[in-house]
DNA sequence: TCGCCTGATGTAATCGTTTACATGGCTAGC
DNA sequence: GCTAGCCATGTAAACGATTACATCAGGCGA
């Protein structure tokens, strides 16, 4: 590996130089310029970014940590997340949670050690230990909230509008007839969970029709969305159609509908939320609503490089678009509301 | 941030003996020991890692690449890769190349530049900068390739046996009765997809019945699925089953199955390979070969270890026990052979 | 009693950058 | 013709660790 030092013999000129050519280029003559930037070539040297982070502090690496990478939604997010971010010439450091604390304090150490220039979380959750940070700090601390969004945390966030998004998924069922609607939300720790709830039961009043609704709490997986599902489907009022607060736990749902013989639309509708990349796919393909992933994880990378580049002194909440997919799993209801 | 001449002063040694008391506590008297750690924890010390590396050639740091990220495979595979490494003390640097060799270049580049220490990629593709590495080093070269697997790479490797698992899936079929089968492979220049159709030729001619075998070459893709099974289904002597490459693939299948009204497993069944995460959930339930990609993810982080702790000498080709999963996508096909 | 060995610790060079400050040559203004 | 100021460049001190080598004290054998 060739060194500056070495670039500078070859040049014939003291590291100082060499280095001035490759970050503030204009403060050298352009014949010196030539000459270095002739050595840097033909050494095919490159700096070594270990002691620029020791002369520095600067990483040239953002953490991204995230509850379940094997999740489609979260890994879709990363997949923009990584695309933007090399693309500014960060490298990626994937930290899996798995919802636990511990671990979560483990990465939050990383940032702390500033091993990493900044922190992404998908997940509502702050790591606890950075708390203190973003008190000192404010809108200055490098670290920015994916997919979810509290106002309390005092970071800057990209997202979509889950409330409106889960009205938009509402006003279809009930534009298809649908009024006692089953939903399957979310854990309700989680402020998108509570948004889209909210959404629900705005709808739902704007209707008038609040009583109608059937909401159970789930945890977006497939297995809670099939259990509650169950529940759902088995009581006396069966709901016409199902809003589940994620693809997965439609997925579950689906599977629930069909081990009771009932089936999807006829009996039952059901809307699921994310789109992920097999929602059309599925046996009916699945209605629901679309969020940019690849959107988010761009923009939740720019927002932390705005914060690293200094700028603006305020946090900020990027709203994105979503958008309803209508797919076959939605349908008027048989009967009295056909 | 406390540093080392901070714990030493504190301590009242030498920054030598703090370093030793770190490293290695036996060379230095219980005492004096005693008194560096104490120092230690009332700092908060923690060492500088981008000085540690300047130092030492270590960065703590695994970089991992994969061609799509959001594929629910290689995500499951990546979350048991994060999990063992950071159980070692590793980071991970997360590279998805979208199967661009451009993008495999920069992240070779990584690794030369010793930005990572070792380099795990999922994938068949051994990125092109890095053949006259892993030709001067040999087995000492710090790469390992995850779920393929080709002997003439020159590098380590965890997999299952496909081939094996191609057979497994073939005899099930052939157990259920069917004779006239269809076969999606995955691209060619993958060795997996090259075994598993060695797997699938071998069963057959072992019955004899090669010339019954309609194989398409597929690329592991849901949309490359439903159209690849799309033109089995229409061929004049439809296959009685679909053996997919992945689980993905079987999705589409299932997909054009019941575009053309088709249903499965009745008129055709369905085996995929993987198991991810929906396979189970999928209508029907999908039957596939299950892959150990949590095993898989954490055998190819030891494997890397060995070499970086300067272990064997020997390049090693893991290979993981599969296991056919029997779901309802499989059935004797009716008519003739039931 | 003396010298040697061993074990504990300190000294200081080193890893490869960046950057504050010093230097020296030139130009421009008077 | 002289000086102030600027521009291009060099010098050298950091950044925070590791480690080869030096030093020193004490114990032990002859």
């Amino acid at each position: 590996m060739a060194t500056i030092q070495d670039v500078a013999r070859t040049a014939g000129v003291s590291t100082a130089t060499v280095s001035r050519v490759l970050s503030a280029p204009d403060r050298v003559s352009a014949t010196t310029r030539g000459r270095v930037e002739a050595a840097v070539a033909s050494l095919g040297y490159t700096p070594n970014l270990a002691a620029k982070t020791l002369r520095t502090l600067r990483t040239h690496k953002i953490l991204v940590t995230v509850p379940d990478i094997s999740n489609p939604f979260f890994s879709q997010v990363i997949r923009g997340v990584e695309e933007a971010a090399s693309g500014a010439g960060y490298a990626v450091l994937l930290g899996d949670t798995r919802h636990e604390a511990a671990r979560e304090a483990q990465y939050a150490a990383m940032l702390q050690r500033r091993e990493a220039d900044g922190l992404i979380f998908l997940g509502h959750r702050l790591p606890e230990p950075l708390a203190p940070m973003v008190a000192e700090m404010g809108a200055r601390a490098p670290i920015v909230n994916g997919c979810e969004y509290s106002p309390g945390l005092g970071v800057s966030s990209a997202h979509i509008d889950n409330a409106a998004a889960a009205i938009a998924a509402m006003e279809h069922l009930y534009g298809l007839g649908h009024s006692r609607i089953g939903v399957i939300t979310g854990p309700l720790a989680s402020p998108i969970s509570r948004d889209r709830l909210n959404g629900v039961e705005l709808a739902a009043t704007r209707r008038d029709i609040v009583r109608d609704l059937a909401i159970v709490t789930g945890d977006f997986s497939i297995e809670t969305g099939a259990r509650k599902a169950g529940e759902l489907l088995d009581r006396p009022d069966r709901p016409t159609a199902l809003f589940c607060f994620s693809d997965e736990t439609a997925m579950g749902a689906l599977d629930a509908i069909r081990r009771r013989g009932l089936s999807c639309p006829e009996d039952v509708s059901v809307v699921g939320f994310d789109d992920i990349r097999f929602a059309g796919y599925l046996d009916p393909p699945l209605t629901t609503i679309r969020q940019p992933t690849a959107q988010i994880g761009h923009e939740v990378v720019r927002l932390l490089l705005e914060v690293l580049s200094g700028g603006s002194a305020l946090t900020r909440h990027v709203t994105l678009p979503h958008s309803l997919v209508v797919r076959a799993s939605t349908a008027s209801p048989r009967g009295p509301a056909t």
